[in-house]
DNA sequence: CCAACATGCAACCTTTTTGTTGCAGATTGC
DNA sequence: GCAATCTGCAACAAAAAGGTTGCATGTTGG
């Protein structure tokens, strides 16, 4: 089960989630939002978006079950908060792509100009 | 036509699609692959996927769409080659959000051991 | 020229995603 | 207690995404 190939793959599906969880400018809305203040309630988000509560309701769920959002039941309410950490493996991932790409590039210019 | 709120979601707009492109295994397997070598072409990569080709070139456009790939014809195959730059644009985001937390966070510590 | 190769285009099917409506269950505050 | 409020669950419809097959068009190399 310590197959490096599978863990990999694993990993692989995991951004590809948090990603597709980003890949919705309602949901990508909501995190900026969340990420810049405190917790919210479903009925308060909704009452700033176009959706029903119903709706907002389900892209919320979507962001919790990507680990970008967590909710908690406070009384008949429940609140979403931010969740930062996923975000750091996301970004991590695409400063370490885009950085083997320079390289690439500052190679092959070396190589050119030589 | 200036209006901030405009470019603002046009923005996000934007991000989220590039997101969505990432949002996917496949996509995503095919940006890492692209970061990491020199431009490729449709039958090459689809060799190495489960996938049929015409399966591929769909989410190769998907990827060139968002501008995270770039194609061009050579003879009679199709070279796709990783850009880099909206990469960047995310990453920003996603530090610029999660900064803006973190300060939030030492905010509220500050405050509350005060 | 022509067989092999690489791609493009279109139709089609299946699965997922989005969004809505309707109704039921908790919780609050007077 | 009870009306107002907040949420959850289920069913459904519409739209989008993912993937395949079949066929047509360009290109290459001998």
């Amino acid at each position: 089960m310590s197959n490096p190939r599978l863990k990999f793959r694993g990993q692989l599906k995991r951004r590809a989630a948090a990603f597709a969880a980003l890949g919705d400018a309602t949901r990508l809305g909501l995190v900026t939002t969340l990420a810049h203040g405190p917790p919210k309630s479903i009925t308060e988000l909704a009452s700033h978006s176009r959706l029903t509560r119903q709706g907002l309701t389900r892209h919320l769920r979507t962001l919790e079950l990507a680990g970008l959002l967590q909710s908690r039941r406070v009384g008949r309410e429940s609140l979403f908060e931010f969740r930062p950490e996923p975000l750091h493996d996301l970004s991590e991932y695409l400063e370490e792509v885009s950085k083997e790409w320079d390289d690439a590039l500052a190679k092959l210019k070396s190589f050119v100009e030589r």
